[in-house]
DNA sequence: ACAAAAGTGTTTCTAATACACCCATGG
DNA sequence: CCATGGGTGTATTAGAAACACTTTTGT
């Protein structure tokens, strides 16, 4: 395949492109990450992220959509460009500039014959092993990026399953920042906002009581960005 | 020169990897942004970004700031990362990924005849022309940033002289969002961060009783954070 | 003496926090 | 009937927003 008929910049330097994702999931109350065995030499068998290089016919984000899909049979997922890291030698098989994205899932959705089969495995994010190049640092930044991002853009949804209950939603809250919070500020809060659609259903996996089940509603959510109203959770 | 041994990843495609820089100025009440005519083929002449391929044995934020000092003569300019841009077919030229890198500088320090001699301008925010590729998107998605940013770090500092005046600062935040501030408002949660420091002098070039000049002291600030205070002006 | 920008205080209102009890249900 | 997690309301406090006048000084 030649995608390009001319190459007018021939006299600079080409390197290699890659993407890496850090996969975040949410289950029982902790946040996990998805990770496995690096695949290829150099540094074969380490803990890595999920990455790929990026072909020359295919869109960086592509790539890791791509791999993503590989590995936990997972499409329409949450993903948004982390940061590059790419200094000189930072990858002693060549000169390549890793392009960092991260993924929120629903951890229930995955295909886990899949994940199994690539070796991949889900850890606690307090708890996670040496990864390889510099993967700790992305999976440290992408974690300062979604506490960041969660205080003003609705993406804890991504992380919890369509339905989910209250008690639910401040669990991961309280994952993802890592303290406390008190319930009936939080569902105060939380219901202000106006986005979430009380459903007439409950769960009754962890009380006997059973706690209503809602729905994030994207389309309220756009009209308070419209309306310039400020989301913040927590 | 061959900076590596070997290519372990061969089968791979090599890209070129550009970094172009979003420079922000502050003058006259007015947000400036920097600009020049793009110097390479194809697309040469048009009005572009300032930036520049990445060699092999170059890092991507080195090479930013090789450009820009080579057309401003500044260092130790604040830079940071936007991201990337790097659709498959959006370059003619070849398969290239930018790093978009954005740069705060002091528009009274560059160095007038070297921007001159490379052809640069500076433009006021609201009134740039159209320009290569898909620069105006990285402009768009960097004023969304500082935007963003300003809001919880005190990258508006970046954009002053080392000393200047609360109304000015207040102008620079007027300038960023767009937007009237209360005057009275501002200087009492300005001055509240306990990040500022009243200098003896006043400047006397915008009224005829003088304004009190300030510094921003980055000890305090890294202490005010240390401590966990939200810093959040505007 | 006046024009023009710098500087100063108080009140009101909104939103964050702290805090304790009742509810519903399956076992 | 009781243990367990779900759900509710109020008082306090802190910070944001609204708002108008005095000060300084070169001309």
């Amino acid at each position: 395949m030649k995608p390009f008929q001319k190459d007018f910049y021939i006299q600079e330097d080409k390197m290699y492109v890659a993407t890496d994702c850090v996969i975040f999931g949410f289950d029982e109350g902790n946040l996990k990450l998805l990770i496995f065995k690096r695949r290829v030499k150099p540094l074969m068998g380490t803990w890595s992220l999920i990455g790929s290089f990026v072909k020359l016919d295919e869109d960086v984000k592509e790539a890791a959509k791509r791999v993503l899909k590989e590995i936990t049979g997972l499409e329409n997922v949450f993903m948004e460009e982390l940061k590059t890291y790419g200094t000189t030698f930072r990858d002693p098989g060549y000169r390549t500039i890793s392009i960092a994205q991260y993924a929120l899932i629903r951890i229930g959705e995955y295909d886990k014959e899949l994940v199994e089969r690539h070796g991949a495995h889900w850890y606690d994010i307090e708890d996670v092993p040496d990864l390889v190049l510099e993967h700790n640092q992305m999976v440290k930044d992408a974690l300062l990026r979604i506490r960041r991002k969660a205080r003003y853009k609705p993406i804890g949804f991504e992380l919890l399953p369509e339905k989910f209950t209250i008690p639910q939603l401040q669990k991961l809250y309280e994952a993802v920042y890592h303290k406390e919070i008190d319930s009936r500020n939080f569902r105060k809060k939380v219901l202000s906002l106006n986005v979430l659609v009380k459903l007439d259903e409950k769960d009754m996996s962890t009380s006997r009581r059973g706690a209503f089940l809602y729905k994030f509603d994207r389309k309220k959510y756009l009209k308070l960005q419209e309306s310039g109203f400020n989301f913040e959770i927590a």
